[in-house]
DNA sequence: GGGATAAGAATGAACGATCATTCTTGTGTG
DNA sequence: CACACAAGAATGATCGTTCATTCTTATCCC
């Protein structure tokens, strides 16, 4: 059935890029299902029919959307985690969040996959995945030695200080959508008193 | 054109709450567009033709929900802020979105109208409505004088409290999503810890 | 009070549009 | 010629919405 030859050849490779792009960005625009196959083959440029060469079916591009956002969102995580100014990285993740840029981590899109994800047992499967990967990745970090560049904090309360940094990365999310012009400044200094209270020992 | 008698007897009252119920209960269950006129028309036992007898269109009955939404959500908030135990009022927040209840606040829906406000300016207006009246409701409360019952916090100060605590009670929706069976004592002492610096003086 | 009449309430079929998906056909290349 | 690639027409289903029609209820005149 999948005998599909050079499946994997740079040709389709490129391909399915293309289509990805164009289906974020109208994800984005008009929502998972709002945005019709044939929109998305328009945007890409392409016959909608041909989409289906290198995808078996619209929910398989949700899924890959997903994917990626998911894992660039643990990139930037893990960029936040070497990093040595917290709290500048929050304010990062919120500007970017505010830019509503289609390619990268944007607000619009990561609300509605949480909201599908309410829905759809695959997509809560793969957003739990990523959620926990990331989970795991902060304790480990905030409770290692201090010696090895962490806090040294014990589990139990890593574990619940990573949590309300999680909350407030995700609400962070929602507020950016309403509340897009907030005071910069103001901003900062709620964030980087927040952070020096989610680091103190 | 709108000419319609006994627009607001009792009956067209009744069977605006009929629609409304089965509408909300749909658009939880398969979100504001996969949910159908035929969908809606089948859970509130009526044809579909009927609904169009009492709302305009599809999306004059998400409004509706949406606005109705935000109502309840305001009535908790003021009710929270007569509390005397914010911390223990937050974590019902926490519990009701858990619980997945169709009847009352609900996490899914939540999220949906979130998502949907980043595309409609009509919704996006009306969330943040909301949500500005909420902004002013608790920020005149932090910064009342302590006589009256407030925390007499400067203006500024009360505003970055009071988006603090915005951004974490959204953010809570959405952890609520991802790990509804989250530790309920370690949640309970980690909430306590924020509202205490939330409502430090 | 009881049958004629009108209005309100509700139905379910029908409409055109659009949906995701498949099929047929054409085109260029090795 | 053969074969991967692509376009675009066809498909059946479903979408939101409308409409002619029927059922139900109230009003009026005798």
């Amino acid at each position: 059935m999948n005998a599909c030859p050079a499946k994997d050849s740079p040709r389709a490779g490129a391909q399915r890029e293309r289509i990805l792009c164009a289906a974020q960005k109208c994800f984005i625009e008009h929502g998972f299902h709002a945005a019709s196959m044939a929109n998305i083959a328009e945007t890409a440029q392409m016959s909608a029919g041909l989409m289906y060469r290198y995808f078996a079916n619209k929910s398989a591009i949700v899924l890959a959307i997903i994917e990626r956002q998911l894992q660039e969102g643990r990139a930037h995580v893990a960029r936040l985690r070497t990093s040595s100014d917290l709290a500048a990285d929050l304010l990062d993740f919120f500007e970017r969040w505010r830019a509503r840029d289609p390619g990268s981590m944007n607000a619009a899109l990561f609300l509605e996959m949480n909201a599908e994800a309410t829905r759809d047992p695959q997509i809560a499967a793969a957003l739990r995945r990523s959620d926990d990967a990331i989970r795991e990745d902060l304790v480990a970090w905030l409770s290692r030695d201090r010696e090895a560049g962490g806090l040294g904090l014990p589990p139990a309360t890593a574990a619940t200080r990573v949590f309300v940094l999680q909350t407030l990365v995700k609400g962070l999310a929602m507020s950016a959508v309403l509340q897009p012009d907030i005071d910069q400044d103001a901003l900062r200094a709620t964030i980087e008193a927040q952070v020096e209270r989610l680091l103190a020992p």
